[in-house]
DNA sequence: AAAAAATTAAACCATTTGGTCTAATTAGTA
DNA sequence: TACTAATTAGACCAAATGGTTTAATTTTTT
């Protein structure tokens, strides 16, 4: 019921610009000229710059377990496929914003995840949604005997998607998907049944 | 050959500052403080905040090869074993640590990477020199047939290292070692022979 | 239509930012 | 010993920081 601004927005350019700037490198006054919005209306939706921050990362983190849900639902291939679909979909899109953002948990997480308590938690509870949508799959990777079942579903969720983060903040640097696609290979050579 | 303070003190203070509170989290003024040196003395040895910090990831960098050097050299067991206990170590401290800094290269390489050339291409070129002492230790296991031989040398140390970022990152925020032992279990499954 | 509540707007605040400047002191060299 | 260069020292700078305040406007409720 916002008058003028629609607070969906603003966490949008938030979004956007934490993604590509970082936390402590982006200031208020950043966000107000992106969004168009005065100060005193930024106030009056968010408590601070640590809560506008959380409340970025609960909508991104929210948005995307949607969508992957989807993706999943949509995918008419096997789970273990279907795997591999989303991770090559995920390595496409960061090659074309030529590894520059990453994954705003992940940067949320190294950046800040020991300096704030709520966006330390608030980034951890994100993850472990889709950690979630993603032991689902595999779930049904280890009954169809694609996958192992030397692990829980959860514990290989979680090995993977913490792998595709170490390999994504190493793209930061090395400004290729090399490595990338070498995870890719092993990952997926390693994980199968 | 300093008058009164020495560089090599000033880029520890720096190690420390930054890899507890970030980059652009710290001011120049923090590092002075800790360190009790005047700022005019800082930027006679340094030419900016940016040429400090990259200072910092050299040296950083530089020593923990030499360090990484000698503990496989020291070590008696077979090369497999040799890099578990290298981890079990690595884990163990960041347990100490309870998961505040995690590793200076891989914080500069998601807060800074993309932002600052020089930072992200010196935090790239310290990761490459500790890969190389990895893969060393690799091949050997490869050639007494521990580890796999499908993946290179380079490639499985990429893969380890790389892995063991992603589960350094996420224990800043879950702020447990459950997941990284996991990590620890399945890698040394994955990599064997 | 009147009153109350929510929202918009931007000027303003103390503090901190990275960095410069000048002066004094120290060290190495002729 | 005299001269030069390096180092030390901190006051100083404009710009930016997160956040507050007050006033005007708009919406909702009565």
């Amino acid at each position: 019921m916002g008058y003028k601004y629609e607070k969906e927005d603003i966490l949008n350019v938030g979004l956007d610009v934490f993604r590509r700037n970082g936390y402590h490198n982006v200031g208020i006054n950043q966000i107000l000229k992106e969004s168009g919005i005065p100060k005193g209306s930024f106030y009056n939706f968010f408590e601070s710059k640590e809560d506008f921050a959380q409340q970025v990362i609960r909508q991104y983190g929210e948005t995307n377990t949607c969508w992957m849900k989807e993706f999943f639902e949509d995918c008419s291939l096997s789970p273990i496929e279907c795997l591999k679909s989303f991770y090559t979909y995920m390595m496409n899109l960061n090659e074309e914003d030529e590894y520059c953002g990453g994954c705003l948990v992940n940067n949320m997480s190294v950046e800040v995840g020991r300096k704030s308590d709520p966006i330390g938690a608030e980034a951890n509870q994100q993850f472990i949604g889709w950690l979630n949508v993603l032991a689902s799959v595999i779930s049904k990777g280890q009954d169809d005997n694609e996958i192992t079942k030397e692990f829980s579903a959860l514990e290989l969720a979680e090995y993977i998607h913490a792998g595709f983060y170490g390999v994504l903040s190493r793209a930061k640097v090395t400004r290729n998907r090399v490595y990338m696609d070498v995870w890719f290979q092993m990952t997926f050579k390693f994980i199968q049944a």
